[in-house]
RNA sequence: CGCGGGGUAGAGCAGUUGGUAGCUCGUCGGGCUCAUAACCCGGAGGUCGUAGGUUCAAGUCCUAUCCCCGCAA
């Protein structure tokens, strides 16, 4: 059961592993971009093109999806964002359990947003962690982990899919494990826990006044999707990358354009200067900062942030 | 019919009330010699998305059509 690309990555996994899939549940069809074009998920796609039954209930809570388990009858449930609340009746089915791929190492980071809070706090490493599913929110007994480190200019991108990899690798890994019987669940210790909120509009604002490294953790952790914003003349204009051009000290008002060089717009943060090397301008694609500064819309002592 | 932006030199853009197409970067040639976004001179490179229409004249107005992108979900 998954929805996103990850969990497609997952399946795939699972099925490069020989593991028999008897169906893949995956969120309905959603309208999407523009002209709101219903859109499969990347699991039903993926499933659809491996000849793997698709199942898209809008709930798991009625007679129907207890009669499609009965029908299914899975030894294990394997889950990664699969984006609905399993209820009890279908955490208890399966001979071997329901098992999640989670992209933190639990206890920390529970939750929906586990990478971009990681990236986002600074952290240097962080992990995939598969664990059985409780009713709490990704509290259950602990099965694997791995730690992935994480680089100092890494994005989400960058992260996301080396967790992937490591996910399809170890599930298919743990699955196998619990057949034999050979792990042994390890309770997660909640007083360690900590949570990794939903990724909200207020997050993705950049405020200036920040130091020029955090203002970098939270444009990396944010791209390439949904990006960081802010307003250049006017007009939003998101940020797809960053570097890091002085790590404190203060050079000019927060937000001020200090200096335009042939890879970056250096900004004045709170502490340190960052430079915008990648931008997105309103109504516009991806560009290099250099691109961005040719088009004439910007100039050294303009405000960025209002 | 969700809202909106745009298709003009390799890249990013400008092009005023319609009158033989410009800017920055890159590129090529030459010069200087270095700075700290190097500088100077010169050159090449564009069927202005496509098809019609209005007009003495259209990148610029009208119609149709194709494509790209952002937002929002």
């Amino acid at each position: 059961m998954g929805t996103p690309d990850f969990a497609r990555t997952c399946l795939d996994g699972l099925v490069c592993a020989g593991e028999q899939i008897v169906g893949a549940v995956t969120q309905p069809d959603r309208p999407k971009g523009r002209g709101y074009l219903l859109t499969p998920s990347p699991v039903k796609e993926y499933a659809l093109a491996h000849g793997i039954p698709v199942y898209t209930p809008d709930t798991l809570r009625d007679e129907a999806f207890a009669e499609l388990l009965c029908t299914l009858d899975p030894e294990l449930i394997a889950v990664a964002a699969y984006g609905k609340i399993l209820p009890i009746n279908v955490l208890d089915y399966p001979k071997y359990g329901c098992i999640n791929v989670h992209t933190s190492l639990l206890p920390r980071y529970r939750g929906a947003a586990p990478m971009q809070r990681a990236i986002m706090d600074g952290c240097e490493k962080t992990g995939v962690t598969i664990m059985y599913m409780a009713q709490g929110l990704d509290t259950g007994d602990i099965l694997q982990t791995e730690q992935v480190p994480i680089g100092a200019n890494d994005t989400l991108e960058d992260l996301h899919d080396r967790l992937a990899e490591v996910g399809a690798r170890l599930l298919p890994q743990t699955a196998a494990a619990i057949a034999k019987g050979e792990l042994t669940p390890i309770p997660q210790d909640d007083t360690l826990a900590t949570y990794a909120d939903k990724i909200t509009r207020e997050d993705q604002e950049l405020s200036f006044g920040e130091s020029a490294q955090r203002l970098h953790d939270r444009i990396r952790a944010l791209s390439p999707a949904p990006l960081t914003r802010t307003i250049l003349h006017g007009k939003l204009l998101k940020v797809v990358r960053s570097e890091v051009v002085q790590p404190d000290g203060v050079h000019g008002a927060p937000g001020e354009v200090i200096a335009l060089t042939d890879t970056g717009i250096h900004v004045a943060c709170g502490a340190g200067v960052l430079a915008l090397t990648a931008v997105l301008p309103e109504g516009k694609g991806r560009m290099s900062a250099a691109d961005f500064i040719r088009g004439r819309k910007i100039a050294a002592g303009d405000r960025l942030g209002e």
